[in-house]
DNA sequence: ATAAAGAGAACGAGGGTTCGTTTTTCAAAA
DNA sequence: TTTTGAAAAACGAACCCTCGTTCTCTTTAT
């Protein structure tokens, strides 16, 4: 009867976890209160309380909203180039140009946190991380077998290495907003570039 | 005049410094009561606040026990080898060693997020990375001077790559605990061993 | 006109902190 | 050595405020 359309109500779930968003970054999950949230979304907590059953419900609907952004990311990156090489440059250049997100990097940190307590929210953390690291080993294993890569590498290793860079440079950045990116791909891409994809044929190191 | 002695002071504060520990690896500073840190001390809440005079002072407290841990390690190392390639390789075996305190691990993940949100943590925390970097950015040098390393790097994004494989480590362990240090290492070791270290003397690309 | 959507006051639990009381400790007196 | 006394140290019940959540009432859209 007076209901209102579904993209209206999924405007209004956006706009609430958009202020969530904004909250979380500032003062974490513990100190925001529902208060905070409903000042930020300019809503009465009635109405919030008609999109998410508990703030619980807000913080786990955060980790399903960075997560699927980050899957995104990689999926749509393997979709357009095949070449193994292309392949980590898009991904990285990617995966650093989301940095630009501060708020979104500071919530990130906060899941991290969370995930030490919550065990919802730790599963779902340590799923995503997965998949992300299985999706470098697939590349790494693929690079492997067409002679990019050196084969002794452990692709899992590699991968988990890889990782290290992006999740290392986002609490970095955290602390001192001064880091340049420019140059740190630039070292990560000189520090690897060499032993690691033998574009002629040294092999032994 | 009946005191008791200074050390008996001093054992009481690391009491329940430890017991704090504990509770926060568990379940977080916010989500930590004090109720949970006496129980945990076993002393009471008059006890524990004729030591710190408030929670937030704690978490202070916490910092600057990791700090001062995290800066003694850099140190002791440096003072024993004088061999670029050595001392690194020494800081590696000390840093990584330090993944086994899975508990301090933990607070440090939570200090990463207390940090966003806790200006006095984040200076602290701030400070910490930054004697951190300089120190190895220090170590890059003089190896870059010695012509162990590539004079074209950049020494500040070099140590920010390396800060990264340690905070990304400590991350991705926290998610998933059967993550192995060995093979991780020994990763990082040969993706960067060739370019980085020229035993030889081949410098470009 | 009617039911969903939103408002916002209020409730109740939880938890940081306080404070009056009890216990412990140690120096000095007996 | 034992006693004693006074202040530090510890105890723990209670205070009070904050915040998550609820519930009734109002508004809005069809």
């Amino acid at each position: 009867m007076p209901k209102v359309t579904e993209a209206h109500l999924e405007a209004r779930r956006k706009q609430i976890l958009d202020a969530a968003g904004a909250c979380f970054s500032q003062k974490g999950f513990h100190q925001t209160t529902m208060q905070d949230i409903c000042a930020q979304a300019e809503l009465s907590p009635g109405a919030v309380y008609r999109y998410f059953s508990a703030k619980e419900e807000i913080i786990a609907a955060m980790v399903d909203e960075r997560r699927r952004e980050g899957i995104a990311l990689i999926q749509a990156v393997k979709r357009e180039r095949h070449d193994t090489l292309d392949v980590l440059d898009e991904i990285a250049e990617v995966f650093f140009n989301r940095l630009e997100d501060v708020q979104g990097c500071a919530v990130d940190i906060e899941l991290w946190s969370e995930s030490q307590s919550n065990r919802r929210v730790k599963e779902l953390m340590r799923r995503d991380a997965s998949d992300v690291t299985e999706a470098f080993t697939a590349i790494i294993q693929h690079a492997q077998k067409h002679g990019e890569v050196n084969p002794d590498l452990d692709p899992l290793a590699v991968a988990q290495v890889m990782n290290s860079s992006f999740y290392g440079l986002i609490l970095q950045k955290s602390l001192d907003t001064d880091i340049e990116i420019g140059p740190y791909v630039q070292a990560i891409k000189a520090m690897m570039g060499g032993t690691f994809w033998l574009k002629g044929a040294r092999k032994g190191a």
